[in-house]
DNA sequence: TCAATATCTGAACAGACGTTCAGATCAACC
DNA sequence: GGTTGATCTGAACGTCTGTTCAGATATTGA
């Protein structure tokens, strides 16, 4: 028998879908070609495809795998405390997670019109699920008297718009820290939705 | 001298805008050919370069418009009003406008980084200037006493980025009209910056 | 009716695209 | 050391890209 796996597909693997992140994030999908994810890692462009079976499957690796790790990190939350500290989990949770990779977040939030029907409708079912998590924790203070929400749904929408919207503008080395951004925010969506 | 303007020019320049307005908010500027364009107006790829220059400024021409007539409106929204009338103005009117025109919403947000570099900073500034108007209403308040926002700055960004969302879920034949979603984010924007 | 010119076609340009594949290269096991 | 198979190269494929332009067509003012 021959060697069992590749010298260097388990670095090379994991380099191409680094390089794809970080092209697809700076110039767009559709901008992208494999030369030039492969030119980067310092490949020619037939090698890629020892390691995705083609270009949509690397974007919707990328995608799926950054959706799984929302949804795997957000189980680790306390699920049994208050509506109100759940919301604040919540918050700092969603603050923290997105500012850590804000690469994957810009990607799954703009390429989704780049996935094919059935790959979009696993992204969007996935991201159904995380709203579906926040809308409990909204309904859950509306039933206690803890909230003041008309409208589950819409605020649900809103806070994550608005929360997500960090990664637009935070960088590392500006005037504030992650608690200073996560203390703010918390601030106004308490207060959004308070009784 | 021969006629002083094209038959067709001054239905032609607007078909090209439409068609591009459409096929980049659906598929993205880099997705969309010059082909794709003109078919859909039912030319020839060439006959588009009598409109623009070239495609870049084809989009960028979407995008300055658009942020001109956002600047345009708001200027006529009352100003010496108390801030908590002033903000809540701008809220029903964002939310108003930016539904009116969901696609230029889309491309104006999605399409930045396919811009030159001169374009993108015009485009910056503009959206700099609205951005703007808002801190200003809530740094009124705030000296005023009848806000209370640690950082008008960024809850500037946050208030922008929760009711621009509002394009991303929201559907004509839904179940909020558009006055429903305007209280309904209204009052959740004035209970986040509320003293 | 005729000349002027705005508008458009259709072909061409040089290059980039995603993907395939035969053959070269290389590392690991016997 | 030889064999096996994973890994990669380099070339090729058909097609598409943005843009240009000579010539055809259409429309208007004189």
């Amino acid at each position: 028998m021959a060697r069992t796996q590749g010298s260097h597909a388990g670095i090379t693997g994991p380099r191409i879908r680094d390089a794809a992140l970080r092209l697809f994030a700076e110039h767009g999908f559709a901008a992208v070609s494999m030369r030039q994810i492969a030119s980067t890692v310092g490949l020619q462009a037939g090698a890629l495809y020892n390691y995705t079976p083609d270009k949509q499957a690397l974007l919707f690796s990328l995608m799926k795998e950054h959706m799984d790790d929302l949804l795997g990190d957000l189980a680790h939350l306390p699920s049994h405390d208050s509506p109100l500290a759940r919301l604040e989990a919540f918050v700092r949770f969603h603050i923290a997670f997105h500012l850590e990779r804000p690469e994957l977040v810009f990607i799954a939030y703009m390429e989704l019109r780049n996935l094919t029907p059935e790959n979009f409708a696993v992204i969007e079912g996935l991201r159904r699920d995380y709203e579906n998590a926040l809308e409990r924790i909204l309904s859950d203070g509306v039933a206690s008297g803890s909230f003041d929400v008309p409208d589950t749904k819409l605020a649900t929408l809103a806070v994550i718009a608005m929360l997500t919207g960090v990664t637009t503008w935070y960088r590392p080395d500006g005037r504030l820290s992650i608690p200073e951004v996560q203390n703010l925010y918390w601030d106004m969506v308490r207060k959004s939705v308070s009784a």
